[in-house]
DNA sequence: TTTCTAGTTTATAATCATTCTAAATTAGAA
DNA sequence: TTCTAATTTAGAATGATTATAAACTAGAAA
């Protein structure tokens, strides 16, 4: 929390995103813990809430959360219809979805044996493969 | 078309569902196929709106879908917030989703290796293991 | 430093999928 | 045929997200 600013305000900078007030404590929010971050709107929204005194508005934390997945900072994870994610491990991933607390877990690439396919879609081309493993208390 | 109605009327009375023209008419555009059908509530409303004199009610489809996935005649497979699909395929089985043209395939268990993970988390059991592959038009 | 403007923030309205409500209808047991 | 619980339905409510448009601000240029 000492010097960490500066590079929040050189990162925005590169994406040709100006470093607002707003953005830059996003930024706090989001990048300064030690390991990767999984949050909905809400869940950021609340947090931004008890960490500052003058609130950050709605609107502005679904923009720069949009502004950052698309500058590639952050991706997004769909678990189903009511619970919308998002991530700030950029890295090709998997999750465990825990049901019991609606809590995100990385699965990382060394965590799972590589996905084989045997089909293939002719004229298509493969964006994305991705696996999610539901677990709930035992 | 000709003597499948009984046999949904017998479907339905397993489930504790009564063979109400609605559900019955529903049976027909979903099950009366020859493979698996994937379709969001728009896709099959648009479709029962042409296939009856009477129209069915959104209310009506919303709450047969549900009854159905309840009973276990349909799968849900949620792609991202904003698309929602349900699968008539109830067996164990993975996607590929289309992003050109919004279609879901089926990837059934034998088109992909076993998934192994080598991470489990303690306490926690699994619920389910899926795998969607986004593809496009090369 | 001051001016200027495009970029940004914000409150609020609009949208859209889904769920809820409560009145009318219907299946089917008695 | 009667009766009741299940079902259907139109329309309202909800909730997440996006759009709008006015006020504000970062920072380049003067
Ligand atoms: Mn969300
Ligand atoms: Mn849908
Ligand atoms: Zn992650
Ligand atoms: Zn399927």
């Amino acid at each position: 929390m000492t010097q960490k600013t500066p590079n929040y305000i050189t990162k925005l900078r590169n994406s040709n995103l100006r470093p607002t007030k707003q953005r830059i404590k996003i930024c706090e929010v989001l990048f300064n813990r030690p390991k990767t971050f999984h949050f909905t709107i809400n869940n950021l929204y609340k947090l931004l809430s008890d960490n500052s005194e003058k609130k950050i508005s709605l609107a502005t934390v679904y923009n720069t959360i949009h502004a950052f997945k698309k500058s590639g900072y952050l991706k997004q994870v769909n678990i189903d219809s009511s619970n919308n994610y998002f991530d700030t491990n950029t890295s090709h991933h998997h999750h465990f979805f825990d049901e019991t607390n609606n809590e995100l877990i990385d699965l990382n690439n060394e965590d799972i044996k590589k996905i084989e396919l045997k089909k293939n879609i002719p004229g298509k081309k493969i964006k994305s493969v991705e696996v999610l493993v539901k677990i709930v208390s035992k």
